[in-house]
DNA sequence: GCCCGGTCGTTTGGGTCCAAACAATATAGA
DNA sequence: TCTATATTGTTTGGACCCAAACGACCGGGC
């Protein structure tokens, strides 16, 4: 992992960060005092690992790769949060838990955990949630009892048909910067992460 | 996007999905009853979006893009969190807030926060946490009482030495589907899309 | 018909997550 | 020296996150 790290010094030819600050090994000589952009050298990232466990055979490029996962998904999830969703009074995982409901027309809870990635637990509290801001129904299954059905109410899918086009918008603005081939083998890549994840959890 | 969706009906021909729940429409004539395979087609997800908001421009392959993002952040985080950080009791932004102050040698917490993506306010609750477990120590700074500097206490750079490798041999498990080329090629693309999303949030 | 094993959703306990509001502190300018 | 503005971290309130435990329910086997 190489987590977004502290701004490094930007004096000619220094390459440590972040100086300036209190309790720091005093490696590098300048006093940090400009605006701070907020990205490391890869190489200064290494650097500072192997300082700590140069010794062991590290993977830079695995731990590059998951924390450019980690941070792009964060990045994305903020970004449709605030152009999109918060207006609503919602968050990433709810939007995600009515569109599952919204496409298939209502849909088991169980289900629509798995389909959204979460814990049944979660899934409890969230469609809790959406229940109280009457977006969506929760109705004991007739035939098997422990089952609930999800299902949106009308408001729910009016809010949905004005919304999703608007999240799709801002889901686009994302891929801006990247080739129609460039997104489609960067999502060919996820989907491997995905089942190695997967594989590793079933093995 | 196109979050992981239920499984659809395994009768031959039949693209509808899932069958056999109470409540749903009943576009599927076969009652459900395999097991659940978790993935479903592009084109069945496109198909069911498309009734919905058909008559808008969607743009698939950003959602389809966006969602294989978050389900690969969240596959690799519960990947890493089951084989190295639960036994350790470590969430996994609690491993990134001690990985950033132990490759650092200490840092004040707005520089942490930023570093591990997270705002002030969680970086203040996952110190404490971490502070009360051992791991790490918040001192007030002594030039500017306003800052507030963390360290690892020799307890929590033994946890790092010890857990950053299999930490790393973890990520590495995660890209065993990649060649080289196209680890680095996801690796930019994905750099792209944090480009992206922080374009509009200054723009 | 009864019992057992399994599945489902909920609850519990504790951790993370953030916006907004707040108190403490620092600094610049008059 | 005083005032105003800005920055920092914390607190508040509410939402999310999950493992484990639990109660309710289902279905198979005897």
């Amino acid at each position: 992992m190489t987590a977004a790290l502290p701004t490094y010094c930007t004096a000619e030819g220094c390459m440590w960060a972040p100086c300036g600050e209190t309790g720091l090994p005093s490696r590098c000589p300048h006093a940090y005092d400009g605006p701070m952009p907020d990205r490391h050298t890869l190489t200064e990232t290494e650097a500072a690992v192997s300082e700590h466990v140069g010794h062991l055979p590290l993977d830079f490029a695995a731990a590059h790769a998951i924390s450019s996962l980690y941070r792009a998904a964060n990045a994305a999830r903020a970004h449709l949060t605030t152009t999109v969703l918060r207006e609503h009074d919602l968050t990433w995982t709810s939007f995600v838990v009515l569109w599952v409901v919204w496409i298939w027309d209502g849909m088991e809870t169980r289900h629509v955990a798995e389909s959204a990635a979460i814990s049944k637990a979660t899934l409890t509290g969230v469609s809790k949630t959406l229940e109280q801001r009457g977006w969506l129904t929760r109705t004991t299954g007739e035939q098997d009892r422990r089952l609930v059905n999800l299902r949106l109410t009308d408001a729910g899918r009016t809010l949905m048909e004005e919304l999703y086009p608007k999240f799709n918008a801002a889901e686009a603005q994302l891929i801006t910067g990247l080739s129609p081939a460039a997104v489609t083998e960067m999502t060919t890549s996820l989907r491997r992460v995905v089942e190695a994840a997967e594989d590793t959890q079933t093995g």
